[in-house]
DNA sequence: GCGTGCGGGCGCA
DNA sequence: TGCGCCCGCACGC
């Protein structure tokens, strides 16, 4: 266990492969030689040994949607996944991203949850199921003994993540304290719009919906960026500005930027979380410029308080595919990732078909979808005539992965949660090109040197259920902690001291 | 209303 | 026997 214990010294989501303990075990370990730190996004088979007065651990709480499973063992607690909730007609968000609800864990609330239309288009929503486990949803157990919380999934996902729970509940929770105090004194302001600030913002507020109906600021998903040195919005007054970003992170289900990332994991080849925010000038700008364009075509509709922000996964992985066809150089990934909808469009939304149910194919080693890649919208605004746009597209936020040297422009794209400022990135074991974005800082570009070869095993895939990767297999695991100004790094064991969870290590 | 935990019960391998 | 899954119930927020 001393690698695990490595491992949580930098407080990655680490992966308790090289644990001796089942969780059907008679007997769990007295005296764990460490303690995981928690993780809300466990994919894989992985094991975490959490302490007892882990308050998310205690909870059982998952990033996943998950609900109780009956395996009738009073001492361990079952939990199957859920999948995820997706526009069934795979529509693109005003801000080019992919809907992905997190599934009502409640039978009843899901079936009334699928029977909404999707807020964006109005289609039909459409439940993705966990099947990751052999066919089964993945499962995920936890089992009190002792000090010690230990948790054991089975499966890896393959579908995209929702929303997170604590996301939802953070937002929400401030929303209840904001919205007292804050609501107010905003909707006197725009009511008296003469004496406002954002009359004119160059179009980027014109759209924004009254503070009559506050809920409808989520319909801004990459707006609220309480991110220290990057606006909201791009208009430079402050006022109009905070009242933007203030109300629009904490309406009700609205997604803060931090959650834009709600799958923060990153498998490669797939887009990284930082390219969509690596590029000069992006800290004025905003780091969506997209959205604003498409500001017209932002519906009213309420339900998009359920809108998961981070819904750029799927819309990221469509992105991806159309600029780097990794999928004939990977054997595995070609048939599912439906290709032959490359070619066919040149308008956003007619991407759609890129990512539509990409992860029903059963012969993706891993359905491709698993965690989805954040978005990049300024990705977005290249790829206008071919789907099979330069690579070069991602260049800025590019990690460069030569000579055992990665470099990391930037980590401004890596917003999210405050619960979730972990980000774990899985290398996996493809032979990709050598660039790959990695993170991406607001204010600099940043080194980062990783010792290795550039390869890296998604710990999940080739092992064996219930068996237990090594980290020296060659697994790499990231875990970026955008805190503050600048976004935090840490990974495990083998990454050099550039890494940490003080970001002033870079 | 919804999330969550518990537990009974059923079907399948 | 183990597992997946359905269901109902109770409790808390």
């Amino acid at each position: 266990m001393p690698a695990e214990a490595g491992q949580q010294a930098d407080g990655a989501c680490s992966h308790g492969m090289t644990v001796s303990w089942d969780i059907n075990d008679p007997q769990m370990p007295r005296e764990p030689d460490h303690f995981d730190r928690f993780c809300e996004w466990p994919d894989g088979y992985v094991r975490f040994t959490y302490r007892s007065d882990e308050k998310k651990a205690q909870r059982h709480l998952s990033g996943w949607a998950m609900r109780n499973t009956n395996n009738h063992n009073g001492h361990i607690l079952k939990k199957s996944c859920l999948g995820v909730v997706l526009c069934a007609r795979d529509c693109a968000l005003p801000d080019g991203s992919r809907l992905q609800l997190r599934p009502a864990i409640c039978d009843k609330a899901r079936l009334k949850q699928q029977k909404k239309p999707c807020p964006n288009c109005h289609a039909a929503l459409e439940w993705i199921p966990c099947r990751g486990y052999s066919g089964y949803p993945v499962t995920n157990f936890w089992r009190l003994d002792g000090n010690a919380i230990f948790f054991q999934a089975k499966g890896v996902h393959d579908h995209p993540r929702p929303e997170s729970k604590s996301e939802t509940e953070a937002r929400r929770s401030a929303i209840k304290r904001q919205m007292a105090s804050f609501y107010q004194p905003q909707k006197k302001r725009i009511r008296e719009p003469e004496a406002g600030e954002n009359q004119d913002d160059g179009g980027h507020f014109s759209n924004i919906p009254s503070l009559e109906n506050p809920e409808e600021f989520d319909i801004i998903p990459d707006t609220g960026f309480p991110v220290p040195g990057q606006p909201c919005f791009s208009f430079p007054n402050s006022d109009a500005y905070k009242a933007a970003c203030d109300l629009a992170a904490f309406q009700g289900d609205i997604v803060p930027p931090f959650q834009k990332y709600p799958n923060p994991r990153i498998f490669l080849p797939r887009p990284p979380c930082s390219y969509e925010l690596a590029g000069p000038g992006y800290t004025n700008s905003g780091p969506y410029p997209t959205l604003y364009k498409e500001a017209s075509s932002i519906p009213d509709d309420t339900d998009w308080v359920h809108l998961n922000a981070l819904q750029y996964n799927i819309n990221s992985y469509g992105s991806f595919e159309r600029s780097f066809d990794f999928t004939s150089k990977q054997p595995g990934w070609k048939p599912a990732l439906g290709k032959a909808d490359l070619g066919e469009s040149t308008d956003h939304g007619q991407f759609q078909a890129v990512a539509a149910r990409p992860y029903y194919n059963p012969e993706l080693p891993c359905r491709y979808l698993t965690t989805a890649p954040p978005a990049a919208p300024a990705l977005q605004t290249v790829i206008t005539t071919t789907t099979k746009v330069s690579y070069q597209a991602y260049q800025p936020p590019a990690l460069k992965c030569c000579d055992n040297v990665r470099e990391v422009k930037s980590l401004s794209g890596c917003n999210y949660d405050s619960e979730n400022t972990q980000m774990s990135i899985y290398l996996e074991d493809l032979d990709l090109p050598a660039t790959v974005a990695m993170a991406a800082s607001p204010t600099a570009s940043l080194p980062l040197k990783i010792p290795g070869d550039c390869q890296a095993i998604r710990h999940t895939l080739p092992f064996p259920q219930d068996s237990a990767p090594s980290w020296t297999d060659g697994a790499e695991t990231w875990d970026v902690c955008p805190s503050g100004p600048g976004s935090t790094i840490g990974y495990s064991e083998r990454i050099s001291p550039f890494f940490s969870y003080d970001h002033e290590d870079f």
